[in-house]
DNA sequence: GCCAACGTTGGC
DNA sequence: GCCAACGTTGGC
């Protein structure tokens, strides 16, 4: 199984929005790294800290699951939405994507600048500097080490 | 294929 | 709101 750090803005959706709704198709990504990720990295069970960005402070708020097979993103193909790309088609899909399923919201928030301090997390992707990727990888023992700090 | 211009992300 | 970092676009 594979570990993962997947962002997203609380404003735009929560980690009590997943919770909600148990489970949501994670369409929007337009990049093409956080793409392939979905589309041949991720298998189904793998889990993902679910981080909020552009948030006050922004942290990693709680756990979600991969939930079945990739699929194309529906919103590529809608021309009303935000997500439309004209270059993209049902024959050819450009944008691929799995759901979420919610597992967990940690007891504590665990915001960016604790991450940044713990030396057990050094090299943890998301704390680089200049990553803006919206879905990375994430090693065992620092997946471990954020959950820790979240329950404790 | 280069690279300048532009757009976006996201912390601060 | 600012701006650094990065990705994408498009002219040549």
């Amino acid at each position: 199984m594979r570990h993962w750090l997947i962002k997203s803005e609380p404003d735009v959706f929560s980690i009590d929005d997943l919770a909600k709704v148990k489970q949501e198709p994670w369409s929007g990504v337009r990049n093409y790294q956080a793409r392939n990720f979905m589309w041949k990295d991720m298998q189904p069970g793998d889990l993902a800290l679910f981080y909020h960005s552009n948030a006050v402070p922004p942290g990693v708020a709680g756990v979600a699951r991969v939930v079945g097979e990739p699929y194309p993103d529906p919103t590529q193909f809608q021309e009303k939405s935000e997500y439309f790309d004209p270059k993209a088609s049902e024959d050819k899909p450009r944008w691929w994507l799995v759901d979420f399923e919610f597992v967990e919201r940690f007891p504590r928030y665990v915001p960016l600048a604790e991450l940044k301090e713990d030396a057990a997390l050094e090299g943890m992707l998301v704390l680089q500097k200049g990553t803006r990727l919206s879905i990375t990888p994430v090693e065992p023992k620092h997946f471990k080490r954020v959950c820790k700090l979240g329950r404790k």
